[in-house]
DNA sequence: AGTTTATTCAACCCAGGGGTTGACAACGGC
DNA sequence: GCCGTTGTCAACCCCTGGGTTGAATAAACT
């Protein structure tokens, strides 16, 4: 579901035993085997989470004799932080703009002028 | 479930709605029903996703009047920012390292040694 | 007080995710 | 050629997630 690549790699990222793969993928590549042996789940499940990371773009893997090495590909991770820092840059800046105008009217509270008051 | 902090942060911005309310939560605060209006979902849809968000850390709500406006909150695009630079940062220390090796030895490929091949 | 507006709670449905086990494919080693 | 190793495919189970509808809460308006 949700197909597109953003939601891919979100979601790959929201379980924390495939985060602490790509953590560990971070130092080196490592086999499904190698990957496996530090959690107590099966090596199916493992495969399972690393075809997860793959369909996000965020691991690949090269046929190496019976061996299918994964290796981190960090690119995607451009992908996260140019969308988080887009809303978080106009998220700042919003608040900085609200600062100013609070800054400039310091009496208006919320006292509506007892009259006329149609400035919508 | 993944009750740790970073596991809902990336869960709730795995899905396209929520991004897109996150989006439009950057330019200016919303109501749940402004919110909700762009999306052919129920409110209460809505609602829940606004929810997620929530427990993610990434909106608040204040009570006014019957209205809960939403607000986002922005800080804590750095908990992912911060673990994302990070492996980005090692994966890419890392293939510099790597080009720096096959620089240094230009040329053994893979060949081993016809005799004495112990170096493991 | 009664009604309208805004939001949430509760119960339910269905699809998908993460786990399991068992069989199968693809190789290298002997 | 056969065996062991490495990894994947397939079928299944259970639980969570996103959606629905219907009822309940809360506050403003009249």
């Amino acid at each position: 579901m949700a197909a597109d690549a953003l939601s891919r790699v979100f979601s790959a990222l929201a379980d924390p035993t495939r985060r602490d793969m790509v953590a560990r993928l971070a130092v080196a590549d490592a086999t499904v085997g190698e990957l496996a042996e530090p959690y107590d789940v099966s090596v199916q499940a493992v495969s399972k989470h690393l075809k997860v990371l793959e369909d996000a773009g965020l691991v690949s893997r090269s046929r190496e004799a019976q061996r299918r090495p994964v290796h981190l590909e960090a690119e995607v991770f451009d992908l996260m932080t140019k969308w988080i820092e887009r809303y978080r840059r106009q998220a700042e800046e919003r608040y900085r703009r609200l600062d100013d105008v609070l800054r400039a009217m310091p009496d208006a509270d919320d006292v509506p002028p007892p009259q006329t008051g149609a400035t919508s």
